[in-house]
DNA sequence: CGCCTAGTTCGAAACTACTCGTATCAGTAC
DNA sequence: GTACTGATACGAGTAGTTTCGAACTAGGCG
């Protein structure tokens, strides 16, 4: 079991117990083509699906997914993600934890998540 | 002026006073994933706006955006949307006229118009 | 016929993205 | 200490995109 316990190394707003966020654009910052850019991989739409379809509660590991690649390929889809704006990221002791960046997506582009929940890898 | 009498080369439903449709994928063959990626470009985003915004009455030439483009490079991002199923291409004569295939669009991916309309180039 | 127009096709250069192997790092357990 | 774990970073190969110039096509006009 790995710690549950934060790490708040550069804490800025009042604790809530979850570690720090990784690097990641402001809600401001994101921007669209950026956002479809990201979401052209089908690898990183079914990230995105299934983050959503998992409980908002809990953040993810990248290992949660099943997917059978390499983990530097996974973690180049998951920082790319990231740095879209798509998801944010938290370092929870050894591992990192996703999860969708609902409320700015919502906020910013309203529909675009109920797009990514209706698509079908196959045919779509 | 050119010529508004349509050529029915290989028409095949009851003639609507328009040319034949360009090779196009049918409605439930477009993708998702495909969609994403041509609008990830701030120029073809660009070029669904503005047809977005036009009347939607009216097909529209290449030359119509004013894009100081070559040409070469207005025909691909062109080409490129219609394969992804986003726009429609006429041949009217010498020109050839493009529409966005809004109610495919709003029926496969509702919401997706509404995000590209509220874009803005600049900072959205 | 030649010329203009609106657009295509081809090809090449520059750039970007995806994939993955390898090396590495920081905790945890023994 | 060693080994394992979950992940990162670097670098290389491959593939795809973007951009554009140059050559071309087809229709209309004089």
């Amino acid at each position: 079991m790995h710690t549950l316990a934060p790490t708040y190394a550069n804490e800025t707003g009042p604790p809530d117990e979850l570690p720090e966020r990784l690097p990641e654009p402001a809600v401001d910052e994101i921007r669209l083509e950026r956002i479809m850019g990201v979401l052209a991989e089908p690898l990183r739409l079914t990230i995105i699906q299934k983050l959503l379809l998992s409980s908002e509660d809990f953040d993810q590991t990248c290992g949660w997914f099943g997917f059978d690649r390499p983990k530097s390929t996974l973690t180049h889809h998951f920082k790319a993600l990231r740095e879209a704006g798509v998801i944010t990221q938290r370092q929870y002791g050894l591992e990192r934890r996703s999860r969708v960046r609902l409320e700015d997506l919502n906020t910013r582009f309203p529909g675009l998540v109920d797009l990514v929940l209706d698509w079908r890898a196959d045919a779509g």
